[in-house]
RNA sequence: GGGCCUGUAGCUUAGUCGGCAGAGCGACGGACUCUUAAUCCGUAGGCCAAGGGUUCAAAUCCCUUCAGGCCCGCCA
């Protein structure tokens, strides 16, 4: 019926407890000193007890009974350490109460003195202990822990309580999103919100997630990027702006890929796409230094170099490098056959060198990119929102960061120009009528705020959770999401499945 | 959308040329006052992911479904 883990007999434990007159859940603990704390403290003591008194709390992992005395380990935020206990020391019914009702996934707090084992480990011997919390559920086994990817993801609580490694990734991911807004502030930038629920999505090619105002009585849209909005405000005279914000595509999941996912986007007036790749660089590599504290990075079994400064080539340089052709000096039929040669998928509805570009960019050069490379001057059909190029007909002033093959970043010159910018919305959106679903809509209220006047602009995006996975060394989304998707687990027999 | 792999006790797993479902840890009971994967003695715990089929006999072979992982495609 239920599915839940609770364990018959620790709730029995909780009934003796209660019946003992024993607070089970109790509302506060007053700890004078966290684990490290009495570790660091503590460092050099010797075999007899500290004449300080410390107390501590934490979960218990492992319980060693011997008889009159029990061993236990204890865990907090950012240690474990171990527990002496005597019978002689407690008495009777305190030493007895923890023998009987103390288990492994509880939560205690205790008092004592500390002391360096026979064996040598720096051991709390406890004078008195409190139980701050009964846990109902088994711990997974102390030696091998909890293994099982699926439960790992879906019951993450559980993999932090039992795997230091996995607890790291995210104290690491905690520290880069601190670091990053740190670099920021540092620089004058300041950092807004804009909306998450927006009746008209926009900047970036994606399908969104529908969902419904019931007191506006009027369909909005998860936003897929940020950018309109932070764009608005370069127009209202803030000049260096950023958001850390959570972007929603409705698309597929896999190894890069998680329908909600967090990016930086980073504007700055008066700049342009050349400033914005070196603040990139300089963002990334002070990520690193903080975090890894090195500028080489090993990755799915590559070595990283992330030395400034990072390879920049065009992308008609890559696709000259990487596919062997030159796109602008073949017609469109001597590229479709080209690409029929070559095994390219999904050129059947291509009529412009431009799509001929990024199309073979993504087949040919992507994957090849694995040390920190900049391609930059996109073709102006896949990039509705980028300035045209201030010399080369038919490209843009963009760029995209590749690292270890993975997409990391995506900036530009801003299209500032509202009469153009007008032009290109128009453009996509009639794509989108034609059945692109990742096809943009027109926003004309974006289009108005550029006809107040937007200054040069550069603007970036670079995705934090693959940046995360880049300094953490994890090649899967999901070990830096704390809760990646996952497809609901079936309701059980008799609950009601169906309601169409 | 295509391919490969995985699902056995709370956890980690063995068993998969078809022949009674095993272990370690954990739990429960007992012994033990410097142990640390403590040790020792004993007990309980399984719809082998779900459903169907082949067979005298299925965790094991076949089909379908569910969930997960990896690769490819798709996602610019």
């Amino acid at each position: 019926m239920d599915h839940l883990c609770f364990d018959t007999t620790k709730i029995d434990k909780i009934q003796d407890l209660r019946e003992r007159g024993i607070t089970v859940y109790p509302y506060k603990f007053e700890r004078t000193d966290t684990v490290r704390e009495i570790k660091e403290r503590f460092a050099d003591i010797g075999h007899d007890k500290s004449p300080d008194a410390v107390s501590t709390a934490g979960r218990v992992y492992v319980v060693r009974q011997h008889g009159k005395t029990i061993f236990a380990d204890i865990g907090d935020a950012d240690g474990r350490i171990q527990l002496y206990i005597r019978k002689n020391d407690l008495g009777e019914e305190s030493f007895n109460l923890f023998r009987q009702y103390i288990d492994a996934g509880d939560i205690i707090g205790v008092a004592g003195h500390v002391f360096r084992t026979k064996m040598g480990e720096i051991t709390i011997w406890v004078d008195r202990f409190e139980l701050l919390t009964k846990s109902v559920c088994p711990l997974p086994e102390k030696f091998h822990g909890l293994k099982n990817v699926e439960t790992r993801y879906r019951q993450r609580y559980v993999d932090l309580i039992m795997n230091e490694e996995s607890r790291g990734i995210f104290r690491t991911r905690s520290r880069i999103i601190s670091h990053l807004r740190q670099f920021l502030f540092e620089r004058g930038y300041l950092e807004f919100e804009t909306p998450t629920l927006q009746p008209i999505y926009g900047g970036a090619n994606a399908r969104p997630f529908t969902t419904y105002h019931n007191f506006l009585d009027q369909r909005l849209y998860l936003r897929i990027a940020p950018e309109l909005y932070l764009k608005r405000l370069v127009v209202g005279g803030f000049e260096k702006v950023f958001e850390i914000a959570k972007n929603f595509r409705n698309e597929d999941i896999d190894t890069n890929h998680n329908p909600e996912f967090s990016m930086v986007e980073i504007y700055e007036a008066y700049q342009d796409y050349n400033d914005m790749m070196d603040l990139t660089e300089e963002v990334i590599v002070h990520l690193a230094g903080e975090v890894c504290g090195t500028t080489t990075l090993s990755f799915a079994g590559h070595e990283l170099d992330i030395t400034r400064p990072w390879h920049r080539l065009t992308m008609e340089e890559a696709v000259q490098e990487y596919a062997g052709i030159s796109v602008r000096d073949h017609s469109i039929d001597e590229l479709r056959t080209f690409a029929g040669e070559h095994g390219v998928r999904g050129f059947e509805d291509i009529t412009t060198q431009g799509e001929f570009l990024a199309l073979f960019f993504e087949h040919f050069g992507e994957k090849n990119l694995i040390q920190p490379t900049f391609i930059y001057d996109f073709p102006i059909e896949i990039s509705p929102l980028a300035k045209k190029h201030r010399e080369s007909e038919g490209l843009t002033e963009r760029f995209e960061l590749f690292i270890a093959g993975m997409e990391m970043a995506n900036g530009f010159s801003e299209l500032n120009d509202p009469l153009d910018q007008k032009a290109r919305l128009e453009e996509q959106d009639a794509r989108r009528r034609r059945g692109d679903l990742e096809a943009q809509m027109i926003d004309y209220d974006f289009i108005c705020a550029l006809g107040y006047g937007m200054p040069p602009t550069g603007g970036v995006g670079i995705g934090i959770d693959r940046l995360v996975m880049l300094l953490t060394g994890k090649d899967s989304i999901k070990e830096v999401l704390l809760f990646p998707q996952m497809k609901t687990a079936l309701p059980g027999p008799d609950e009601d499945a169906d309601e169409e």
